[in-house]
RNA sequence: UGGGAAGUCGUCUAAUUGGCAGGACAUAUGACUCUGGAUCAUAGAAUUGGGGUUCGAGUCCCUGCUUCCCAGCCA
């Protein structure tokens, strides 16, 4: 009973096809049984969340299967690629939890190796020089329906190809003069099999190699070779080199090498954001966000300075699964994943964030005491602290109505609510702006036998508001955030409409006059905090000033049930 | 219109490979609460259409429909 219990739990296990394809492999002793996949970008940009997935992908199989990841730079094109973006992948993955030891690797690292195949392929007739121009081999290739024609140095002796290559690594030649081309099928269905272009003359230095190379191999030649030499098991790529997959293996079983399997999924899209590095970039360079680690940017550097955690966007990573069909994440899955793991660890503060000065008439002024509060109640061991309270205090602007409507039920006048660990109130008097009407001012007593929230009475008040003494609170500054997007899938009428144009013009507001709590005044740059009743708030580094940008909202169920009366009420 | 791939609750994803369509998020309702947070409970909600095989089909077969990818000397 307790074995058949046991089959039932494993089988509920959440499985993936790619899982099924590594326990089947296991199953069969394929590659004696060894897992050993790779994370391969091209450093010509910063990860985003849609590499968080591949990442922990690669690296949890790897973890989960007894295997091994490797980490390597695909760095084929110097035209497109920089240092700096090396060393912000490599902290972007650290920062995510994964290691890649000492298998640290480049496509630069092999491109003797690759040059040696080239040559290969070629004495086997199986790859030419083409001296045809950029136009004329797109001509020659025909179309999607037309079958393309064979290039008329198709032919070309080996003797001539090898002496001609050579030339053209040698640097004899201008960019675009000769490409080395693979010797395939100028009639197939399929494009990439139409004698591909395998090497092509770039006069550019390399961000590693420097002057060494003038000719680079393009990713089809390379992937596959570079996965070959590292003895990969499953190579794992996105759906839109599901074409390329046979070219993969074309040039693995030509040059008779080890042979690793292609697997492709679907690539991570999420609702209200673009993920591509082309339009990621745009934001960038045309100021639209500040910069990489704009806090917006769905990239790891943004979610980061934005206060996520790296716990979370793995959880999430797991909860969105691995499949082959295209889809659209909802981010709320993400914001959810990000709330559950900062409800657990983040102490709680009070910050007002749209302060109103509230003056408690009946406390003694001069008078401050020490409120002591619980700092996490969802982990008690997070210990407590004393708060400073006094008769000036102030409290949130929306937590107090003058004429609340139904199920309001923070301060209004001659309502009695509670300060949050300190006192029951009462609001006595409203004093106002003469002319503009605006309440500058909040007049309360309190109830002195109401101290740390509750009275022999037992009588009950349903509103409980943050707040933080008047002399005693740091000035802070803080940065809320929206979707960067209005629109739920910004890229879907890109024809028409530029993905700029679905851009939220409110997607930041910066707050300047917000009052926290004194414990917060030398907050470590990073470190985490609830806000209560507001949502979670990350310490932002910047020069001497006090900066949090928020990382998500708390729930809002008052703001649901508010938008629902007006609802009713305006129809 | 050639080739490749994919269609399961609003969203994402499972289904021991032909045997009770499950989970999470989202939504709604209620309980609880010194955060209108959290927590707990409950509810509604799906197999792309049409045939077929079968005791039995999300799964196999036929046929339609829809969506995505491919004509870089990018990856």
């Amino acid at each position: 009973m307790e074995k058949k219990d046991k089959v039932r739990l494993d089988s509920v296990k959440p499985q993936n096809f790619i899982k099924n394809i590594i326990e089947k492999d296991l199953s069969t002793n394929k590659n004696d049984s060894r897992i050993h996949t790779r994370f391969p970008p091209e450093p010509n940009g910063y990860l985003h969340i849609g590499h968080a997935k591949s990442i922990c992908l690669n690296f949890g199989l790897a973890s989960e299967y007894n295997g091994l990841c490797n980490l390597r730079f695909d760095d084929t094109n110097p035209t497109k690629e920089e240092v700096e973006y090396v060393e912000s992948i490599k902290s972007d993955i650290r920062w995510l939890g994964f290691n890649w030891d000492d298998r640290l690797f480049y496509a630069s690292d092999y491109f003797d190796k690759f040059y040696e195949y080239a040559k290969q392929l070629i004495k086997n007739e199986k790859a030419y020089v083409c001296s045809l121009s950029t136009e004329k081999i797109k001509e020659y290739r025909g179309t999607l329906t037309q079958p393309g024609k064979n290039s008329p140095y198709r032919l070309r002796p080996v003797e001539e190809n090898l002496e001609l290559f050579k030339r053209m690594r040698a640097g004899k030649f201008k960019e675009g003069e000769h490409v080395l081309r693979a010797k395939i099928d100028m009639a197939s269905p399929n494009l990439n099999m139409r004698d591909p272009v395998i090497y092509r003359i770039i006069h550019e230095s390399h961000h590693r190699t420097g002057n060494k190379w003038c000719i680079y191999p393009m990713y089809d030649f390379a992937h596959c070779l570079e996965d070959s030499i590292e003895r990969i098991t499953h190579s794992i790529c996105t759906l839109e080199f599901e074409d390329h997959r046979p070219l993969y293996d074309w040039f693995l079983e030509q040059l008779n090498l080890f042979h690793p399997q292609q697997i492709e999924f679907a690539r991570l899209n999420l609702s209200y954001t673009v993920l591509s590095k082309r339009k990621l970039l745009e934001l960038v360079e045309h100021g639209y966000v500040t910069g990489w680690d704009d806090p917006r940017m769905p990239t790891i550097a943004g979610f980061k300075r934005r206060g996520y955690t790296p716990e979370s966007i793995r959880d999430f990573s797991e909860r969105i699964g691995v499949a082959k069909r295209d889809s659209l994440v909802d981010v709320a899955l993400l914001e959810h994943c990000v709330r559950e793991d900062l409800n657990k660890r983040a102490m709680r503060v009070m910050a007002v964030l749209r302060p109103i000065r509230l003056i408690i008439d009946n406390y003694p002024e001069g008078k401050v005491e020490e409120i002591e509060a619980i700092n996490n109640p969802e982990d008690i061991s997070m210990g407590t602290r004393k708060i400073p309270f006094s008769r000036i205090l102030y409290i949130e602007q929306e937590d107090f109505r003058e004429n609340p409507p139904k199920k309001y039920f923070r301060l209004s006048p001659g309502r009695e609510v509670r300060l949050k660990h300190a006192y029951y109130i009462k609001c006595e008097k409203v004093i106002k702006d003469e002319k503009t009407g605006e309440v500058k001012e909040l007049h309360c007593t309190y109830d002195p036998k109401s101290k740390g929230g509750g009275t022999a009475d037992g009588r009950k008040v349903r509103g409980t508001l943050h707040w933080v003494s008047a002399a005693h609170s740091v000035k802070a500054e803080v940065n809320l955030y929206d979707r960067l997007f209005i629109k739920e899938n910004p890229v879907e009428c890109d024809k028409k409409n530029d993905f700029k144009s679905y851009l939220n013009p409110k997607s930041v507001e910066i707050l300047k006059s917000c009052r926290v709590e004194p414990c917060l005044a030398n907050a470590a740059p990073g470190s985490r905090f609830q806000f209560m009743r507001h949502g979670y708030f990350c310490v932002d580094s910047s020069n001497g000033k006090l900066v949090f940008n928020c990382t998500v909202q708390l729930r809002d169920t008052w703001a649901k049930i508010e938008k629902s009366l007006n609802n009713t009420t305006k129809s």
